[in-house]
RNA sequence: GACCCGAUAGUGUAAUGGUAGCACCGCAGUUUUUGGUACUGCUAGUUCAGGUUCGAAUCCUGGUCGGGUUACCA
């Protein structure tokens, strides 16, 4: 476990070590000091806003010493799916995020949730309510105008207790009554104008079936299920800070004359991660699988924990850029530049090199026969990880025929391309220094062919002996390249950002009134390329790191990070996604 | 026009009454068998107006701007 350092500390930690000092929750050291938590609903997928909860909440149990829980906020049936519950806990497990015991579920709650009820009804808390839907919201007034009470607000609790039983046995129809605490219907937060706790709800739950016909409502619920788990520090979102009244009144509510009042958490809230050219609205995400945009919840374009995976992120990596964007009250837009570099940085550290070439160009060497046998492959030492020594080289074949990338060769080059073109020399990376002396073009007036005569004197790619004068010969540019007889084929999806402008969410100044977040979709975000040509080495395993989630990840070189995609089938189709680009000096002086 | 929350380089975050730092981006350079990596340097900031104080990003008052809140969702 990190010690908490001295310094730079984030509002969090800061409220945790004033607990630990006071000793609110018991003494350091005893295991009890920090519990928090991660609470999803189980509607939906996990997006990368998740991670950060997760990664924070998980991060502060590991820092402290205490504990994390995974509970579901499972209190809506008609919403949740055991679906959701297994991609849920994959996905809280491949980031890394070790949960305490058992996974939790608020629906094992209910029971002792139904009696704490009771108990409101009893004191003349609670009162059950049978006005409409539509007559309680209008009751409940706007945030200028204050509500007016229910006729039904003052009955008698025997009367409450009676029907809020008869709701429990399923007597009723949805809709029909509803259980409401009973606060102020003039209070400035309207959270507090008598707010529901219970409502009838005749539907299976997907993990009680049919023993219940009410179900609590979030905000009755939520703290219980955190007083129940011993939660000491509730961490939530920046929505739910009116909701935190609320939720001390239910506490207090509960523990008013009780000789051993329930655990009262402590709710903390902050600001929610927005990173930039992604939306993370469920809506939305829900809108680009079922309008077809995208291909499902784990396209490697979502920003959901399956796309980011399936992507090639690492669960590192978004570690990384969780805590790079920082815990604070403040809502700002996080670079999603940051976690690309945090990918990158990580895969550059234990990614092994391979060469690839997207766009293939045929280059012969014409003076290959010149010095043995003409169809002769020579096997060329390659460094697997210059950044990690331990994992060693392979063997990649060199002949008179290769293929580079089409961009890396110009008929007619500015001073600063220092790559490919007539009369210029290069180095292959691990192969030779070759010259061009000559190209082919087709009637369109493409490319063919590159005519090239190679230095024997620079086998892998080394420099050449200096000449008589003691001068040694050097090279600008050094490129990727594939022998095109042992070429072996596959297909490569070029990911990019999803959306086109920074802030998808937002409508610009002078948009039209139906603007919508669609209309700046990427329509380059997935580029195939059908037949790339690959060293053959990426047929092997041997020397490959050992991945946790099994996913073979690699940098091709000068190219970018890219992983096998879930798709693929070594023995019928390989299928490669690009996590990320290299950082591209180049582009930057093309553009000027 | 109610209530709650927030505001520090372009972006994100530290400094909690005592020299405004850090990261990313950007710009310039060094190294380099990846125009990658690594390394060096540079640019640039306390929302405004008062007040308290020897001293204010920090405390107080007021303004401005931004976000949230009006489900029988979570």
């Amino acid at each position: 476990m990190d010690m908490p350092s001295a310094t730079n500390r984030n509002f969090i930690e800061q409220i945790i070590d004033a607990d630990i000092a006071s000793g609110k929750w018991g003494q350091p050291g005893d295991g009890s000091v920090v519990t928090t938590r991660f609470p999803p609903e189980p509607n939906g997928y996990l997006h990368i806003g998740h991670a950060k909860a997760i990664c924070l909440n998980f991060g502060l149990a590991e820092q402290f010493g205490g504990r994390f829980l995974l509970r579901f906020d499972d209190t809506n049936p008609a919403k949740e799916e055991q679906e959701f519950v297994d991609s849920i806990v994959g996905d809280v497990r491949w980031l890394g995020a070790a949960w305490a015991g058992e996974v939790r579920f608020a629906s094992n709650y209910f029971d002792r949730m139904f009696g704490w009820a009771v108990e409101l009804i009893e004191k003349g808390l609670a009162y059950v309510d049978q006005q409409t839907p539509e007559q309680i919201r209008t009751g409940r007034g706007s945030v200028t105008e204050p509500g007016v009470n229910s006729p039904y607000r003052d009955r008698p609790a025997s009367e409450s207790l009676d029907l809020f039983a008869r709701m429990k046995a399923g007597e009723f129809e949805d809709g029909a009554m509803v259980l409401r605490a009973k606060i102020d219907m003039a209070s400035p937060n309207m959270n507090l104008r008598d707010p529901v706790m219970y409502r009838i709800v005749n539907a299976a739950h997907h993990r009680t079936g049919d023993t219940w016909h009410i179900y609590p409502m979030y905000d009755w619920a939520h703290g219980l299920e955190d007083s129940i788990e011993g939660v000491t520090h509730s961490i939530c979102t920046l929505e739910f800070e009116n909701h935190r009244p609320l939720y001390d009144w239910f506490i207090d509510a509960i523990n008013e004359g009780r000789s051993e009042p329930i655990r009262h958490p402590q709710q903390i809230e902050f600001a929610r991660l927005e990173p930039t050219y992604i939306v993370t609205s469920k809506r939305k995400l829900k809108q680009l699988v079922d309008d077809g945009h995208v291909s499902g919840w784990d396209d490697p374009r979502m920003p959901t924990i399956s796309g980011l995976r399936r992507r090639g992120f690492t669960p590192e990596s978004i570690r990384i850029f969780t805590e790079a964007t920082g815990v604070t009250k403040y809502k700002g837009t996080h670079d999603v530049g940051l976690l690309e570099n945090a990918v990158r940085d990580h895969l550059n550290k234990v990614a092994p090199r391979r060469m690839a070439v997207l766009d293939p160009v045929k280059v012969v060497i014409t003076n290959w026969a010149e010095f043995g046998q003409a169809g002769r492959t020579e096997y060329h030492e390659a460094v697997n990880n210059p950044e990690d020594e331990s994992a060693g080289t392979r063997k990649v074949p060199f002949t008179g025929e290769l293929y580079i990338e089409r961009e890396d060769f110009m008929e007619d080059p500015p001073k600063k391309f220092f790559r490919l073109g007539p009369g210029r020399e290069v180095r292959l990376r691990y192969g030779y220094w070759i010259r061009c002396h000559d190209y082919v073009k087709d009637d369109a007036g493409n490319v063919t062919e590159i005519r090239c005569t190679f230095d024997p004197q620079t086998k892998g790619g080394n420099s050449p002996p200096p000449d008589a004068e003691g001068k040694v010969r050097k090279v600008k540019g050094t490129l990727h390249w594939v022998s095109a007889e042992h070429a072996v084929d596959a297909e490569v999806r070029l990911i990019d950002r999803l959306f086109t402008v920074e802030q998808p969410n937002r409508a610009p100044k002078d948009a039209p009134a139906d603007w919508s977040f669609l209309d700046v979709l990427n329509p380059d975000s997935m580029r195939v390329i059908a037949s790339a040509k690959l060293e053959p080495a990426i047929l092997e395993t041997a020397g490959e790191p050992t991945w946790r989630d099994g996913i073979r990840r690699f940098q091709f070189e000068r190219l970018g990070y890219f992983c096998i995609d879930a798709d693929s089938d070594p023995n019928e189709k390989l299928i490669f996604n690009r996590t990320v680009t290299l950082k591209d000096r180049w582009a930057k002086v093309k553009r000027k």
